[in-house]
DNA sequence: ATTGACAAGTATGATATCAAACCAATATAG
DNA sequence: CTATATTGGTTTGATATCATACTTGTCAAT
C-alpha cells in the first residue's frame, strides 16, 4: 500500500528543512546558524528587548532551547542582556548594533539563494503553496498545545 | 519591508518539521525517532540488504549521520551487520524481524496524527501541496550537488 | 503572613546533524 | 606493478533540539 498523502508530505518537509538549513549555513557570516539569525531577525522587524521566553514562543521552541542559542549570541556579542527590574526571575534580551550588522550580512548572503528559489519555482507556486503551510503549522501548534 | 516569499515558506517549513517530529516522536515506541524510523521504513518497502552510503543517499543525510543512526539501531537490535563479502570497505545492513515488529507498531503509533492531519487540512489540499514540495526538494538537492 | 502552586531560566543527557579529518580498501594512471 | 586518487565508514567537534529536573522568584489562597 502507499504511504498515506499526509507522510509523504511530512518526509519532504523534513527534507528540505534539513536541505535548506544547510544550504543557508554554508553562505551566513561569522558562522551564524538559521536558529541565531532567526532570533536576530526578529529583533530587527520587531524592535525593543525580549524575554527568553516571549522569544522561545514567538519562534516555537522550549526555553531551553531558546536559552542554548541566546548564549552563543551573546558570546558572539550580537545580543546584550540585562536583568529584568520588574521580575527577580526574567532578564531583557537586545540586539546589539554588531548583531545588527552580522544580521544584515546575513541577509545578503542569504537573499542570493531566495531569488534563485523564487526563479526556479516561481513565485506564484510559493504564493498559492503558503497558506496550506501555514495552515498545517497551525494544526500542528493546536496539536502540541493539546498535551 | 516584507520578508520575501521564498523567506516565509522556509520558515514554515523549518517549524512544521519540528512540531512533526517532536509530535510523532512522543507517541512513538521503543524510543524509536523519526530518523531511526524512516530507515526502518526504507527497508520495509525497497526490501533487503543495503550499505550505509545507499542508505545515507535514498534518505538524503551524510554518511556520517547515517552511521550515528545504524549505531542506534543496531544497539536496539532492530537492524543486523554484515561485512560486505565483495568489498572491504563496505558492509551490509539488514532489518531484523523485530525491527520489522517495531516498525510496525510505530506505523499504528504515527498513523492516527497522520489521519486526523489529513481530517484538518483536507486531502485534497495535500495532494495539490505535494507536487511544489516534491519541485522545491529537487530544486534544493540540485544545489546541492552543485557545490 | 505563610504555604503551596506556578513561572522564568538553567543544567543535564540524549539524539540528530553537518563538516572536516582520518583510516583502510579499492580503483585508476602511468 | 607501483603510485596516486577515490570511495566507504568512523570519529571528532560543533550546534540544535527536546524532555526532565532543578533553582529561584512571584503569585494566590487561606
Amino acid at each position: 500500500m502507499p504511504d498515506p498523502v499526509a507522510f509523504r508530505i511530512m518526509n519532504e518537509i523534513g527534507i528540505i528543512d534539513q536541505l535548506g538549513t544547510t544550504l543557508f549555513e554554508r553562505s551566513m557570516p561569522h558562522g551564524l546558524t538559521v536558529p541565531q539569525f532567526i532570533v536576530l531577525n526578529h529583533f530587527v522587524r520587531l524592535g525593543g528587548a525580549r524575554t527568553p521566553m516571549a522569544l522561545a514562543d514567538a519562534i516555537q521552541v522550549t526555553k531551553a532551547t531558546m536559552t542554548s542559542t541566546l548564549q552563543r549570541l551573546l558570546a558572539k556579542g550580537f545580543v546584550s542582556s540585562t536583568p529584568d527590574p520588574t521580575d527577580g526571575r526574567s532578564k531583557r534580551i537586545s540586539i546589539t548594533d554588531t548583531g545588527r550588522s552580522a544580521r544584515e550580512e546575513a541577509i545578503q548572503a542569504i537573499g542570493h539563494h531566495l531569488s534563485d528559489m523564487e526563479l526556479a519555482i516561481g513565485a506564484a507556486d510559493m504564493d498559492s503553496a503558503l497558506p496550506f503551510l501555514i495552515k498545517l503549522r497551525a494544526f500542528l501548534d493546536q496539536q502540541r498545545a493539546k498535551s
